[in-house]
DNA sequence: TATTTTTTTTAGACTAATCTAAATTTATTT
DNA sequence: AAATAAATTTAGATTAGTCTAAAAAAAATA
């Protein structure tokens, strides 16, 4: 298998590519994992030998078919882990980040198939973010950011764009939670802060900033 | 914390005490953990030096108390995982020995005393070993193997003291697994060999050896 | 007790992953 | 286009854990 060094690095480029397009830079994957650029550079040399990434000096990696299986299979298994951290554990939505990092590197196929199965095929995680089938396949997310929603039109909360435990940990306070049914009320010029409704009763004024990073379901 | 490293040592050296008395051969240590004995003594100073163990060279290595709360602490999670591989997530008693081996390294006092309470606070390991509490105390077990049992004398299997899946798949295939109930019908002079009646009902016959490995609740 | 065997340690080398400092390439400004 | 700045790579060193081969100590045997 791959040390769970190699996997963090795999991991990191996928994320990254999710927000910067395929190809991503040595300092972005350095600032990402908290590694000086030049141990990066060592990195993906040894990744591009296995034929995990595609590397060109100075211009930057991407994930090759298998490198991106690999990332896939460790979300997979952070993301389930992560369920059976808050549904069955018990856990805070903020507290599990760093307990599935560890979990996530434990190698056995049937372990995480049986996990899964255990948890009842769950199609997302604590924080809505899709588990990966067996595949590596994500089944898409319509999903908008609150932000982007037009006054009057209703929703409900399904994701966020940050993962902090902080940031969660405020969601929690203000009923914020997954699930949640709310419409928009207004925006305010000024600002751009968003005021709304939870569940028809409680009104409630969030920043522009936290409008961002709240997901919600986009029917159509 | 400590490295995965060196908690295997720690564990190993528990291992070996319990067979062998309080103070381990770098050369016992050597072969449990599949390492060459040059490499033995280089960890066992550096175990030393963090006042994990007492070494003395040429001589051997005994834990100290915080060695012997970290090597039990790893047992506990060990075993905890894997109960819950056995009964949560349905895998057979001969299956779980490699993942739990990395599962115990998963760091999160929290994590592992969430699982225990999920679990039912269990006293025994699938395969009847005791799980020491989170501080790192047994409850003592009375068990003689079933080959020190007297002829026509009942008892209950409650452990066993091999754990090879080849050995465990045997005793399943025998009908032999923990809470079975059998009597000793008699021993061969020639070879030793146990011939017993299981839950009353059926006969079979087995090795010295095997005899030697299955335990069985001593009621005094 | 002297010799041989076994066990253990030391010495020196290797790999993976990291670092700092210096060199090189690419990008941005003037 | 030349100069400066930023990003990236190379070179050389470090740490943890391992190895082989040789040396030293302890144990067993003659």
């Amino acid at each position: 298998m791959h040390s769970f060094t190699e996997e963090n690095y795999l991991k990191a480029i996928y994320h990254l590519s999710q927000k910067e397009g395929p190809v991503v830079s040595t300092n972005g994957i350095s600032e990402y994992i908290n590694t000086k650029a030049a141990s990066v550079t060592d990195m993906l040399k040894k990744l591009a030998d296995k034929k995990l990434i595609t590397y060109i000096k100075y211009q930057g990696a991407s994930l090759t078919e298998s490198g991106q299986k690999v990332a896939t299979t460790i979300i997979r298994k952070h993301r389930l882990w992560e369920v059976f951290l808050v549904e069955k554990l018990k856990f805070k939505w903020d507290e599990v980040h760093d307990i599935a990092e560890e979990l996530e590197h434990i190698n056995s196929t049937e372990l995480i198939n049986r996990l899964d199965k255990f948890l009842g095929n769950p199609r997302v995680d604590p924080h809505g973010d899709p588990i990966p089938d067996h595949k590596g396949n994500f089944n898409p997310q319509h999903l908008t950011t609150l932000a982007q929603m037009p006054v009057g039109s209703p929703g409900t909360i399904s994701g966020v764009g940050e993962h902090s435990p902080a940031f969660l940990q405020y969601l929690e306070r203000s009923g914020l939670t997954l699930g949640t049914q709310l419409t928009i009320q207004g925006v305010t010029e000024y600002d751009g802060s968003v005021s709304l409704l939870i569940n028809n009763s409680t009104p409630i004024t969030i920043s522009r900033q936290v409008a961002k990073s709240i997901l919600v379901y986009d029917k159509h």
